[in-house]
DNA sequence: GTCTATAAAAGGATAGAC
DNA sequence: GTCTATCCTTTTATAGAC
């Protein structure tokens, strides 16, 4: 905004650096010191650049909610089918995942910190958080049936997409004894398996099927 | 370990605020002294029953931990159908969740804030990891097919039942314009909802169905 | 065991030279 | 614009009286 005729190079050096230490250790685990190191800068320069730390931690934020939020909006404009939305909507976010793998749980441990900002990131950002859901609601609704409420269809997707990521050092441990390689071929498989198993999770039966126990 | 006879009154306060604090925080964001404000104790205290910060916070986090984890043991082991293993899974879980609604970003935060811990965590709350999933293996091979990995099955299950307490503060905004009973609503829906998406999703199909588009 | 007071260290931010 | 040196606040941790 005010920032004009600087030298570009280390105002993106920096950003570049706290993109790093800020996905990694979060707002209050980072460190103004490690972020300078990183950029190959000295601290006073950081602050010369971004007066503050919550200053240059919210370009950082606004900058990674944008990605990871509105990333729906021109995916959804067409009238494709379902299926290949939901193909379309899931490889989009795998593939800004396997870039920024530390994305979820960034903007996850975010937004629990401070909720009440969430607002405030959807003006700044330009996304109207009503409007998300709305491209998709006509042909979910057909699909999924009017007594079903299409938003858990949303939920489940969403989940089976970057759950993995968020707890993948926990399910790497348990699932594949801590092999990395073999998680990644794991989570490039699910560009595949999550689209069928939610299209599968829309087949309808009757209700009686299910015993309360 | 070595703190036998002192009263259980004070460790006890303290523990409690801790788990307040540092769940609702972090490790990096809680704060000594709000624990001993919330615990109405001094500071001092608190560092004579637990040494240091990292101390108190060892016994916070691998309690939770424990809870969090070894959960499903207990219930895998009779040998009842694959569906019925997954409502009481889901069932436990998300009481779990209702009671502790922060559990999953204390636990999604810490595991990857520290990474490596995860192996001493498996050893201190004696869980072998490896025998996690090895209970339901046998009803999930035979229900989900030889050529499907039931591991991506427990993955969906469990994303979809944790993902919406990690997420909820964006979800709550996006899904529900900010209405928190709706969404507790929406919550309490899913205990049945999940098991019937999960049983659905196990469903064969031709795999000649998917256009690679 | 519990407190007040204080030490010791860390970390964010600024001053001022270049 | 960038650096070194320094300030000042916050925060963990300890000393020592009661």
């Amino acid at each position: 905004m005010d920032n004009i005729n600087q030298d570009p190079g280390s105002a993106e050096k920096i950003l570049e650096a706290a993109r790093k230490v800020f996905q990694q250790k979060g707002y209050h685990g980072a460190r103004m010191q490690e972020i300078a190191d990183e950029a190959g800068i000295s601290k006073a320069s950081l602050h010369y650049y971004f007066r503050s730390k919550e200053k240059l931690f919210g370009e950082i934020f606004r900058e990674a909610f944008g990605q990871f939020i509105p990333s729906m909006q021109q995916l959804m404009g067409g009238d494709n089918s379902l299926e290949q939305k939901m193909h379309w909507l899931i490889r989009r976010y795998i593939a800004l995942l396997e870039e920024h793998p530390s994305l979820p749980q960034f903007i996850l441990s975010e937004i629990n910190r401070d909720p009440e900002s969430i607002g405030k990131l959807f003006l700044e950002t330009g996304v109207r958080p009503e409007a998300l859901m709305a491209p998709l609601l006509p042909s979910l609704s057909a699909a999924y049936g009017k007594d079903r409420d299409p938003r858990h269809f949303l939920v489940n997707v969403v989940a089976m997409t970057i759950f993995p990521y968020a707890a993948r050092p926990l399910l790497e441990r348990i699932l594949f004894n801590g092999d990395g390689e073999a998680y990644d071929r794991f989570l490039s498989e699910r560009s595949q398996l999550v689209p069928e198993a939610a299209m599968r999770s829309l087949s309808q039966k009757d209700p009686a099927q299910n015993s309360e126990l």
